[in-house]
DNA sequence: AATATTTTCAACCGCCCTGGA
DNA sequence: TTCCAGGGCGGTTGAAAATAT
């Protein structure tokens, strides 16, 4: 725990700071039995150490299901200024036009790349008495006509909103859309995660898990290091911190593939080193993953392996369109 | 290669609003 | 009507990573 907290978990038996593996996995368990909301007593009945709004702020930023992960695209810097322009800092306004994407992100986003743009422009056309009608006429750049489309489609509103409701705001705000309508129980948020993730982490009791085939061709012929399947140990005593849910995914496929193969052996490294594409690396870094859990796995160049691949998992996942039908729910 | 500076972003803080008692 | 707890939101922080010198 670094210091930057530890005075904060001093006055309470509260936990702060970043959250580890086996704090995310209890917390997307129990928000898939029981739903989220009324997050202090969540936070209390899933066992974790952490105010309700930490663990609000980890599902709403980080966990749930329909995030969007990766880089923000120009499409949407383009619709970010676009609103940031009708509404200024309504970041959770935003958000909700921006499917994905948390007003979290959009703030960071703002503030480390748009605010620069902002004001490197608006200090060339220093001429501009007004810095905030600067901000709004600078940053706006054309749409293309399917950047337009894209935005209309997702500005368009019709109802009332909270905005529409503060009669006689400033004219910044006309326009503002509606409050989402969206009514997405959490069940069916959950959902959206891969049939296999669903099942690993959330078992129905005494399930027996199930038999995936996934591609398979890399990972075979290499029976050296014994791999250990035991997910409830790997949920009790996680050997690092990945991305939590990344790396149970990848874990799935792996998992998947061993069991096909029927001798649960599985070399990690020569695994990595051979595999050429994504989905391969993926599953290799699965493969080092469930190595490195294992006593097996001694070796400091397997460990240095399986580390450089799960830190990398995230990039591997977002560049791979093999791996969409498991994220998308769609692979059966 | 080492150090300094800048950028990124996860997470917290505090204010405000809302709904229930 | 008032009080209070919970939740949402925007602003801010600071460690880690990336980049520059």
């Amino acid at each position: 725990m670094s210091s930057r907290w530890s005075h904060s978990m001093d006055k309470g038996k509260l936990k702060k700071g970043p959250w580890t593996f086996e704090e995310d996995i209890r917390l997307l368990r129990y928000i898939k039995l029981n739903g989220e909301g009324r997050w202090s007593a969540l936070a209390k009945a899933a066992g974790l150490q952490r105010c309700g709004k930490s663990c609000r702020l980890r599902w709403v930023n980080y966990l749930r299901p329909d995030l969007k992960r990766g880089s923000i695209t120009p499409e949407e810097e383009h619709l970010i200024k676009e609103l940031h322009a009708r509404w200024g800092n309504r970041w959770s306004l935003i958000a909700e036009r921006i499917p994905g994407r948390t007003d979290n992100e959009i703030k960071n986003y703002w503030r480390s790349h748009l605010r620069r743009q902002q004001t490197i422009r608006s200090t060339i056309n220093n001429d501009c008495p007004d810095p905030q009608k600067a901000e709004i006429t600078d940053i706006v750049l054309p749409a293309t006509p399917q950047q337009t489309q894209f935005i209309m489609s997702t500005v368009t509103t019709s109802s009332s909103s909270p905005l529409h409701e503060e009669e006689g705001t400033s004219s910044e705000l006309q326009g503002a859309p509606p409050p989402s309508p969206q009514v997405i129980t959490s069940n069916s948020m959950i959902t959206n995660y891969p049939r296999d993730l669903q099942t690993h982490l959330f078992p129905e009791p005494h399930a027996t898990q199930p038999t995936t085939h996934h591609n398979n061709q890399l990972l075979a012929e290499q029976p050296e290091v014994a791999v250990s399947l035991d997910v409830d140990q790997l949920y009790a005593c996680p050997p690092f911190e990945p991305d939590a849910l990344s790396f149970i995914l990848y874990y799935q496929i792996c998992s998947g593939y061993i069991e096909a193969h029927d001798h649960h052996h599985v070399q990690a490294g020569s695994a990595a080193s051979t595999a050429s594409d994504g989905t391969n690396n993926a599953m290799a870094a699965a493969a080092a993953a469930a190595a490195y859990s294992s006593d097996d796995c001694e070796s400091d160049a397997c460990m240095d392996l399986s580390t450089d691949l799960l830190w990398n998992i995230d990039p591997i996942y977002s560049q791979n369109e093999l791996l969409d039908p498991y994220w998308n729910g769609s692979q059966s």
